[in-house]
Parts: C-alpha cells; sequence; structure tokens
DNA sequence: TTGTACGCGTTATCAT
DNA sequence: ATGATAACGCGTACAA
C-alpha cells in the first residue's frame, strides 16, 4: 500500500504537505501540488479509508439494509438509492439482514461502528427500543417502521391510499366481488391506525369497500400469507380449488404476490382479465412484461431514493429540526390485468 | 461514541486489558474478563472498525462489485454471495458501476482504500492493466473477464456449453429454422477462441447448428442489442413486422432477453410454443411466473457463491497456487416454453 | 495477570 | 507556503 509518506518522500516534501495538496488547500502553491498530484498519479496513491474515518470522524458512506436482496422491490430500491447516493457524494453499502432478528441487531451492531455516517434501515423484528441501543445516535432514515414515534425520520409508501385508490379502480371497472390477497379480515376500527404496511393496505381496502355500500368479511380475504411469488401462487390455487372462483376481482398485497396469483389462476383455466382482475402494489419495473402485463399503483423509486438520501445527508450535516414522516410519491399504472 | 477508553474507566482497568478481554485472551483472568464483557453490553460498546481495520490491516469485509443493481442476474448474485460469505464470517458491500469507465475506475479505487480485504469485480470496459493498477495487489475474482491471463482468479458460467445445450435441445425437439437473440452473424474460426461470454454463447449456437448439419449465416441471427427486457422487446418485433415469422426457435443470450422476446412474439400474435419455441439463459427465479414459464440454462447461483468466495478467502488468507479459472455448474430446466 | 507504550495513515493545529 | 507534531481508537510487544 501506498501512502502519504510515500509521496512525499518521492516528491521531497513533507507528509503534510501531501495531505493538503491531495485536499486542493489554497495555502499550498501550484507548483507544489502539481507535482503531487503527479506523483499520487504515477504511485497510483489511493487514500486509506480507515485512517481517514478515524481521524475525520466521517466515511462519506451510507448503509442501505434491507431485509432481502432478492426481490424486485429491494432491488429497485437499492438501485434508485445507491444512483442517487452517488450523485450526492456518497457511496452507499448495501446490506440485507434476512428479516432475522439477530441479523437486524449484528448488522446495525457492524454498521454503527464508524464504517458509515447514517444509515437507511428497514426493520422488521427488531425493536425500536433495540434500534436506538444499536445505532447509538447514528443518523438513520426508517423504512416502512411499524410503530409510531420512532424518535427518526421516516419513509413509506402511501399504503392506505394506494389500497384505497387500487380497489376504488377494480370497483369503477366494474368489479363486484373482490378478494384481498394477503391477509385475514380485521375489523376496521382496529387496523385504521395501525402503521403496519400490510395492515394499511387492508384498511384501504376496506375503506373503499365501505365507500362503495360493501360490507368488508371474512370471506373478502385470502388467509395471511408471504408477500411472494410463490405462496400467492399457493394459496390462490387453494382458494380456487376449494371455493371455486366466486370472485371477479383480486387486489394484491404488492406486485410479487400478483405474479404468483396471475400464475396460479391461469393455472386453473381463469381468464384475466375478462374472468377476474387483478391489481399489485410497487410498480415493479418488469410488471410490464408479464402476462397479461399488470396494472399497479407504482412507487416512484427515484422519488424515494432523492427524500430519504437528502434528509438523512441533512442530519449527518447536523439537522437538528423535528422528525418528518416522509411519503413517496405513487401513481395508478394501468396495464391489462384490469378490464 | 463508546471506547474502550470508556469500558476501561467504568470497569477500573486498562484499555489494553479490555482489548484483550473482549478478544478472549487467555491471559485475562475470568473473573475480569466477565466484569469487562458485561460494562461492554451495558455501554452498548462496538468497536470502531476504522481503528480495528487502520490497526490490524484486516476489515473481515468483501466487496462484491456489479454491473447494475437492477436486474435479475445480479440479484440473485449479490444475494448468494451475501449469504455464502456472511455464512464465512464476512461482511459483503455490494457496489455498482453502470458499466461506465469512470465509475469502475473510481469504485475500484475506492474499494482498494483498505476498506475491504479482497474483490469480486465484473468488468466490462476497464483494461485489465487498469484493474491491476487500481487494486493494488489486493486479492480479487474477476466474473466473466473479457480477456484471458487476466492474473486473478476467475469465475465464469459455461458459456459455449450452454448454449450448445440450449440450440441442441431446440433442435432435438424438432425445431428447424432458429434464431440468435443478440448478435450479428461472425466467423465461427473467429468466435470461438474469444473470451467475451457474448461471443461464447454465439460460439456454442454456432457449433450446435455444425453438428446437425445446418450452415450458419446471417439470417440465424438478430443484430446486437442491449441484454435486457426492452431492447429484445423492440428488436424481435423489428424482426417479426419486416421479416415475418420465419423461425420456428429463439436461442436467446440471457433470461432477461428471452422475456422481451416472449412478451414481443406475443404482442404479434405468435404463439409459444405451438409456433416458436424460447429459450433462455441464467436460470432467473421469476422465469417460472411468466408467460409461458421459460425454458432455461440455470445458473447454480449457491455454487457460483461457494467457489467465488472460498478462492478469494483462500487469497487473503495467503493461498500462493498459481491462478484458476472457474466454472459454474448450470442445468438446462425445461419449462413450457419450448415445445 | 495486568499495565505501559507505540504505531497503523490520516486530518488538523500550530509553528516557522 | 510549508513542516513538525498531536490526536483518532485499536492491537500487541514488552515490562511489571
Amino acid at each position: 500500500m501506498v501512502t502519504m509518506r510515500d509521496i512525499a518522500a518521492e516528491a521531497g516534501v513533507s507528509q503534510a504537505t501531501v495531505s493538503y495538496a491531495l485536499r486542493n488547500d489554497p495555502s499550498i502553491s501550484a507548483a507544489t501540488r502539481d507535482k503531487i498530484l503527479k506523483v499520487a498519479e504515477k504511485l497510483h496513491y489511493s487514500a486509506n479509508l480507515s485512517a481517514r474515518t478515524l481521524r475525520s470522524g466521517r466515511s462519506n458512506a451510507i448503509a442501505l439494509v434491507v431485509q432481502d436482496l432478492h426481490n424486485p422491490y429491494s432491488m429497485h430500491l437499492s438501485d434508485a438509492v445507491s444512483q442517487y447516493a452517488f450523485s450526492r457524494g456518497y457511496q452507499i453499502l448495501v446490506q440485507q439482514t434476512q428479516s432475522a432478528t439477530e441479523n437486524e441487531s449484528s448488522v446495525l451492531q457492524y454498521i454503527s461502528s464508524a464504517i458509515c455516517d447514517g444509515v437507511i434501515f428497514s426493520p422488521t423484528k427488531l425493536p425500536i427500543a433495540d434500534v436506538h441501543a444499536r445505532l447509538a445516535g447514528k443518523p438513520a432514515v426508517l423504512l416502512s417502521p411499524l410503530e409510531y414515534h420512532t424518535g427518526y425520520d421516516t419513509m413509506s409508501a402511501p399504503c392506505e391510499q394506494g389500497a384505497f385508490t387500487a380497489t376504488s379502480y377494480l370497483l369503477s371497472r366494474g368489479c363486484q366481488r373482490l378478494l384481498f390477497y394477503c391477509s385475514d379480515y380485521a375489523d376496521y376500527d382496529d387496523i385504521k391506525c395501525a402503521r403496519d404496511s400490510g395492515w394499511q393496505r387492508v384498511a384501504g381496502f376496506q375503506r373503499a369497500l365501505l365507500r362503495n355500500g360493501i360490507e368488508p368479511t371474512p370471506s373478502h380475504f385470502v388467509p395471511h400469507r408471504s408477500w411472494n411469488r410463490e405462496s400467492s401462487y399457493a394459496a390462490i390455487v387453494d382458494v380456487a380449488r376449494h371455493s371455486g372462483v366466486t370472485f371477479d376481482g383480486v387486489v394484491c398485497v404488492n406486485d410479487e404476490s400478483a405474479i404468483g396469483v396471475m400464475r396460479g389462476l391461469l393455472d386453473c383455466g381463469v381468464r384475466i382479465p375478462e374472468d377476474v382482475s387483478v391489481i399489485g402494489f410497487d410498480g415493479i419495473l418488469e410488471g410490464k412484461f408479464y402476462t397479461p402485463p399488470l396494472t399497479t399503483i407504482a412507487i416512484d423509486y427515484d422519488d424515494f431514493a432523492r427524500q430519504t438520501v437528502d434528509a438523512l445527508i441533512a442530519r449527518i450535516e447536523g439537522d437538528k429540526s423535528p422528525v418528518r414522516d416522509m411519503t413517496v410519491a405513487t401513481r395508478l399504472v394501468v396495464r391489462e390485468s384490469t378490464r
């Protein structure tokens, strides 16, 4: 490893001068700076970030801690956040926790070790008190937290509103018997105040039903499973086999589920959208390439990245204003999975 | 930030004793170690990794540098590598370069700054000499490099063999007029020695054709485009509109392309697989959920992660044996996009 | 068994 | 305009 001392020796100056020159300090003459830069280039010098971080207390890196890397939502998120943060001069370190409590804890512990200046974290099981303890004062933005009053800036999708829009759209297109994947039925008053993004979507679904004079019942729900393709495939096939296709529209908790639901319905001989309309939530790019192309409530990932990263950088740079709950822009994208 | 000094003060010992105790050094008595561990836990101590790395020269982190985060192949790769490395005691830092030369250069420069012990890098434009310069001796495994004799361990898919298998399979199922997406025609002797993974796949395609008595011609090829859904969609629609559907099978350079090709064909009223068979390459998990489910040459991502990470860790730990070119396990996965 | 002292490569303060 | 010099937090040789 080539250090500032090596450059200093080669250029015949002191190590301190090299430091100043490399940081473009105005007190260094143009001549010596040029000489030093030339030597640095020749030697392929690269600053030791551990030393820099240790000394300055700043790493110019942001950690993004997601649950899984292997789903389209996380992928779009990581991509957008990584690109935007780069444009603002920060490196992004992506980590996954597999939603395991011990991993969330250990990753956060790792993260808080002066390796980054701030954290974008999607908590699942870890209690907020533990998040505070692990982060030890490091700036953070929480993605879709389950609790209110976290003490951190938060970023969420407008889940209730989105599900309301999705459901209302299906209703407006003539669907009469809707299904919501994936949740058990729960009393509206119990869920409308819950922050959990799944419950929020259920609340939006139920509000749209009520608005249209339909009383939500347990029969409107496909019980709770994972939000992925395999689970939703199995669940919808199960419903179709046992109860028959007595519905004409399915509101899915996210796009991945919608893809599994569509595949399951197709395999049961159901036509989409002629027999059943399917709508998703997230707006993953590949939704356009499924058969039929998926109608969805699309998240604006660039807006997500911009708001989140801007808020975090502001905190890193000392912003002491009260914490804010941010909401990402979304829009209804109509494709061909709905009639 | 709570440091060893804080713990030392609280526990009434020296900072060095804390250091030894936390690393379970046998020379520390059980009593003092327990006391120190208790204090550390109470204070939520987390070692400063910059300081540790600076001092020890080891970070226990591996950087994974991919082109893009927003495609399924990178996603599967990042996921598998991240999980396996974690099981071997290493953190994974994922970075994307967008295939831009300046980004590849700057990310590598960043990487080489003592922030990780080794690098898994997927080079595209950056010449190998620059990779060496930027990495400055840091252990690395190169993914699908374009050149031979890189001086690094490499990991690639068996592209020629895979494309040969894919093409042979279509031929064996009765396809007679195949198309290869995406490449221009090139003389077989020119390409069969090239390491570029695209050319390798072309070579496998041509070898299978020749093996079956078919002479490759420019009309067997859909000219070169990007390996993504949008490009392949546009390209195949273009072919179908201009030249008609004079083919009955398409060998795609990867799964993403195959998905675009299928969507394009479907939109042109072509039935898959009745009229045209489509086969992909990569084995992305969502291939199963498209219509029809995609037949493909599937990469074993866990095998990929295991071989790559094991080789890299061996180098990090001082392995000086000659560099090796590794190949990931693959298998033909037959679904319904081929007849 | 525990404490003292030093250095890793930077940044930053103070002289000159 | 440049050079000494002191931290930053940790790991380890050596002294006690």
